[in-house]
DNA sequence: GACCTGCTGCGGTATG
């Protein structure tokens, strides 16, 4: 019997909605046991496409003693599964049924965690970390046996991290207890949709899947925000503070603002700039960034959502969740580096149906504005980011196997044709799955001498775990995610204001005064792990600099940006950003050369620092890291030389104390991509990368433990603790998985081979073009000034270096 | 006194 869609249409009408075309197509869909991907963007309805027809169906088939929930419903973040549980309980009342909803995450009570397991809710909201947990619950299976569906939400978050693979391990043990189970996703607009939905169902593809695009068209309007002199630009910086005055009146003309900025700590200084610029502000605007306590962080988004701050800086931490009552408008401080991002921020306006979402665009440097120009270019041609699936990840999987073995144990023979259906895992090997066996029972070949690595043992062909302590510490280390070292910022009463990370503090003397959490304060001392500090009344202090990731320049942003510069070349600007720099565009070409699509630019210059040469692929400077390494290491293949190698989004720079024979080099194809892996790995040092990237892959692999709740291992024993594995595997068992594993990671996320691969084959059809500019140019000027900022020999202060740099060359400006 | 690189996300107190 079709469950009737008639009491959904009845409450959508009664709020004086119309149900998208989307919406009819999810729920018709869902009621034939298919299984899909919604792909929608925020506020278009999306959750209720898929909240309605679960709810109708529980209210048809009234369960008379249900021992588990009729459907999961997956959120990556817990501010998000609030929301949910809100939508699930206004439909239920205004469906009129009985249904009930529970939220399972860390922040879900010990009390409220019994009871779910006595009476569980019908719909049960929870994070992939979560459910994991779940699955090293005993009777898991049985509490899992009356799932009829399962839903992600936000998608493409997930499938772009191991968090991803997690879900898809999750999702494969699922549809084994429950073999009618439908599997949907929620995903906004990514480059690989249809891959997205692959990697969500599984191999082989159910029979019975569709992808349900809602093709809402959201209009946006992009505006720069432009000095009237294109002088006061700098050609390099970051910060872009010199706008400051012209985002006053904006944040003054409106409700509501959201100014992102890249980095917490330029969130901390605009800030601070900002109340100094207009101090008529205090108490009106505010900050939001991840190392905010949660707390203060919760407190803004509520003053926020009431309508009672008039601006708040903040990170990608107000990316996602919080469902604001619409922002009229956004600010984004220097490029968001990718176009889904900047889409992701501008939607944070006009969030109403058929609304215009406004924002804003604040260079902070000339050049930037090329990538202004390319996201207009992207938005108007609709071309957004693809997401790139995990595969492989043995950490993870080897993460799942423990926690398995944690519960109800498993066969081997059942749980490899389950691992092979998820996308991740399709291609592997017996012998890689044997590995896998062999390491969590015995540590593997290297490991085989210590019994803190037998975790799981083998009894009657059932793998489980039979000691509690391991047990215990496994469920304290469920997840992917691993965190950076950081130390607890507390007021001397005890107030917790965030965390800042060890080598910040180190650097700070008792009496110091540094800005955080939008506050000056004074460092007092140390207690334990704790930075304790009290309030200050001075004007300027420090500002903390944390870890994090390096936002690589999408492959569809440089695309767009060199047909900017193309166009550039031509002299026919469309755009206003780059109308606006065609002084340094003109400065350029003056100086050197402005390249077309076909060409390929080179340039050589000689100065008292020494001979450089600064290629332009415009791929990021995580490819150019590995272009430099590799061109660098080919030359000195034949002569003997060294370089220091600078980078930025747009080019790279050799610097050398010898002249570089540059035409020769090119002649003899240093920008070939034949022996490309070879050259690579002789050119750089991926072992010590990979001993990085090991770091974290040691951790979900569970090799090292990170301590208990409120007692964490110190940062620094985590590092050597896990160097300490990687050196072990490198001489004893080099075919160790996890190791390989942390090599494929630095070649795939690191270099981007893939991409580096392709930016050679595009340079081997270009026409190189070799200047001889007498002067640094527009282009590799900022590369430069990078150089020199790194260098951290000197303790010369980088304007006196710029300065004196500029001097140096004979120019005034720049 | 004046300087700015480096995002986000989860998990819990059943141990030693």
């Amino acid at each position: 019997m079709q469950p009737d869609v008639k009491p959904a249409l009845d409450w959508f009408e009664n709020k004086g909605w119309q149900p998208f075309a989307f919406q009819r197509e999810a729920w018709a869909a869902y009621q034939q046991g298919f299984s899909g991907l919604v792909n929608a963007p925020t506020g278009s309805g999306k959750t209720y496409s898929l909240l309605l027809p679960i709810l109708l169906e529980g209210m048809a088939h009234p369960a008379a003693k249900k021992a588990g929930p009729l459907a999961i419903w997956i959120t990556p973040i817990r501010a998000l599964s609030k929301e949910i549980h809100i939508s699930a309980m206004r439909a239920i009342e205004g469906l009129g049924a009985n249904l009930t909803v529970g939220i399972r995450t860390g922040d879900t009570s010990v009390r409220e965690r019994t009871r779910q397991q006595e009476r569980p809710p019908d719909l049960l909201i929870t994070t992939p970390e979560s459910l994991h947990l779940m699955l090293a619950q005993k009777n898991y299976p049985q509490f899992f046996a009356w799932l009829s569906a399962v839903v992600v939400d936000e998608w493409h978050e997930l499938m772009g991290s191991k968090r991803g693979v997690q879900m898809e391990l999750a999702l494969s043990r699922l549809k084994v207890i429950t073999p009618a189970l439908r599997v949907w996703g929620i995903s906004a607009t990514i480059g690989n949709l249809d891959q997205a939905a692959e990697v969500l169902l599984g191999v082989p593809l159910p029979e019975k899947r569709v992808t349900i695009r809602a093709n809402i068209q959201k209009p946006i309007a992009i505006h720069s925000i432009l000095p009237d002199e294109v002088e006061t630009l700098p050609w390099a910086g970051h910060l872009g503070i010199q706008l400051l005055q012209k985002v006053v009146p904006i944040i003054k003309a409106s409700n509501s603002t959201l100014i992102f900025t890249n980095t917490r700590s330029f969130a901390e200084i605009w800030y601070q700039k900002l109340l100094n610029e207009a101090p008529e502000l205090a108490g009106l605007i505010a900050m939001h960034h991840g190392s905010i306590s949660q707390e203060l962080r919760t407190w803004v988004e509520e003053q926020l959502y009431e309508g009672k701050l008039k601006a708040v800086v903040c990170t990608s931490s107000l990316d996602l969740g919080v469902d604001f009552r619409p922002v009229e408008t956004i600010i984004q401080v220097g490029s968001p580096k990718g176009v889904a991002r900047f889409l992701q921020r501008a939607g944070r306006s006009g969030h109403q149906p058929g609304a215009v979402s406004r924002i804003y665009f604040l260079p902070t440097h000339s050049l930037e504005l090329t990538e202004a120009a390319a996201l207009r270019e992207a938005i108007h041609r609709q071309v957004v980011e693809e997401r790139i699936p995990y595969v492989r990840s043995f950490d993870v999987l080897v993460q799942y196997l423990v926690t398995l073995a944690v519960s109800e144990g498993f066969r081997p023979a059942d749980l490899l044709r389950e691992v092979r259906s998820t996308f991740s895992f399709s291609s592997i090997s017996d012998d890689e799955w044997n590995w896998t066996l062999q390491f969590v029972t015995t540590g593997g070949a290297a490991l085989t001498a210590y019994n803190e690595y037998r975790k799981v043992v083998v009894e009657n062909g059932v793998y489980r775990v039979d000691n509690k302590r391991t047990a215990f510490r496994h469920r304290l280390s469920i997840g992917t995610i691993v965190g950076e070292q950081s130390m607890q910022v507390k007021m001397m009463t005890g107030k917790f204001l965030g965390s800042i990370e060890e080598y910040f503090v180190s650097s700070l003397h008792p009496g110091d005064v540094f800005w955080f959490a939008g506050r000056t304060l004074e460092f007092v001392r140390l207690k334990d792990m704790d930075v304790l500090v009290r309030k200050s009344k001075r004007k300027s202090g420090k500002v903390p600099s944390w870890q994090g990731g390096r936002m690589p320049l999408s492959s569809q942003m440089s695309a767009l940006i060199r047909e900017k510069i193309d166009e550039a070349s031509r002299q026919a600007e469309r755009d206003p950003e780059m109308q606006f720099i065609q002084p340094l565009m003109a400065l350029q070409r003056e100086r050197s050369h402005l390249p077309a699509m076909n060409e390929f630019l080179v340039e050589y210059l000689e100065s008292s620092e020494g001979y450089h040469v600064m290629m332009y692929p415009f791929e990021g400077r995580q490819v150019h890291e590995g272009l430099a390494a590799l061109v660098a290491h080919r030359i000195a293949r034949t002569h003997p030389i060294t370089f220091s190698i600078a980078m930025n989004d747009y080019g790279f720079e050799l610097l050398s104390d010898q002249p570089i024979p540059i035409e020769e080099a090119i002649e003899t194809n240093v920008l070939g991509s034949e022996d490309l892996l070879k050259d690579i790995q002789a050119s750089i040092n991926s072992t010590e990368m990979a001993r990085r990237k090991f770091r974290d892959i040691a951790s979900i692999a569970g090799l090292v433990f990170k301590g208990f709740p409120g007692q964490r291992v110190r940062d620094r024993h985590l590092q050597s603790n896990s160097q300490l594995f990687f050196d072990v595997f490198h001489d004893y068992e080099s075919h160790n998985l996890l190791l390989l594993q942390a090599y494929e990671e630095v070649m795939d996320f690191q270099l981007e081979e893939v991409r580096l691969r392709a930016a050679l084959e595009r340079i081997r059809h270009q026409k190189i073009v070799i200047t001889y500019p007498e002067k640094p140019t527009p282009f590799g000027f900022p590369i430069m000034v990078d150089r020199l900022s790194r260098d951290k020999l000197t303790s010369e202060r980088l304007e006196d270096r710029v300065k004196k740099m500029m001097v140096m060359w004979g120019d005034e400006k720049n």
